[in-house]
DNA sequence: TATGTATATCTTAGTACTAAGATACATGGT
DNA sequence: ACCATGTATCTTAGTACTAAGATATACATA
């Protein structure tokens, strides 16, 4: 049984940078290569349904919005982390291709509601099946109670950095 | 205490979507969210450097690879991940900035061997610090048993998604 | 040696992001 | 009503990536 990258690159880094604590690097390391392999499924899963992961995240989160499937831009910059700016281009795209609609806000005339349209809702619900089920797939050789710990663990650990790192 | 982002995603998409097991899209939306605020400090960290995290890659693991401090493309895209185009590009930044260079393989004509020059040596001495020090700030919140438990985890869930996906 | 196949790098076109700034509108206090 | 300040979105310039293909070289085998 050979040593894995991630250790390696922790045993490696902690003797040319003496001092940090192997398994200190060996969690973020891991987080890092993991996201990885994780956006690569993600992006091959949706490749049938013509979006990408970007454009699915707004789709998702107009659908868990639920009725009548609508958020301002600032919402779904907000939740998805990007800059007003990415989700400008994100909308764009997703506009061109029919999946969603702008509509002035009647409320504030500097702003916009991104509605998702009766083929973007049908797609969605379809590319949403896709791309939870990697999810759950991906996770698949884990016991439930291995689960649980390690969604507990990761939920700590965001809670610190979130926390920490400033909004 | 309110809900933490992540299980609020993952108990309204497990409604959208039935069928899924909560924890299983916690453990996924948790690394995709530790990524990005991860990735968020490390440039942030290396700003002073001069340097982004891709390239930041780069130097670490021509400073790991020891003396002289030289890998092909081909062994760094390998490491690093990325494509033989996305380290043409990386290549060529550092090079431009006098950071490491390209000399002839003397055993095949169609490739190179990058070397660090002495500033890029120095640079990436002084940038690791930062580099893996804030890998460590991030992770000070647990105790070793926890850290352990969850690098153990994490080193798993690579193990399989690393089979699972093909290399 | 000739030749087909594989490999190493680079190039190009297209996608997608951020930071900073522009524009238009909203809001609260005077 | 006026004005200063804040907010929502879009625009622009720069960074960085991938997929696909081009080019040059290496290698194995007839």
């Amino acid at each position: 049984m050979s040593e894995d990258i991630v250790s390696r690159i922790a045993r490696e880094a902690s003797q040319a940078w003496p001092g940090y604590e192997d398994s200190s690097l060996e969690v973020v390391l891991s987080i890092v290569r993991a996201f990885h392999f994780i956006n690569r499924e993600l992006v091959r899963g949706q490749e049938e349904h013509g979006i990408s992961p970007p454009e699915c995240g707004v789709l998702i989160e107009l659908r868990l919005s639920g009725p009548p499937f609508r958020l301002t831009p600032t919402q779904l910059y907000n939740r998805l982390l990007v800059t007003s700016g990415g989700i400008t281009g994100r909308i764009d795209r997703l506009e061109k291709r029919g999946l969603l609609y702008r509509l002035p806000d009647p409320q504030d005339r500097r702003s916009f509601l991104v509605q998702l349209t009766e083929s973007g809702h049908e797609l969605i619900q379809i590319a949403g099946q896709t791309h939870f089920g990697i999810m759950e797939r991906l996770t698949e050789g884990f016991t439930s109670q291995e689960r649980e710990c390690l969604s507990g663990l990761l939920r700590k650990l965001l809670l610190d950095i979130e926390s920490s790192c400033g909004k």
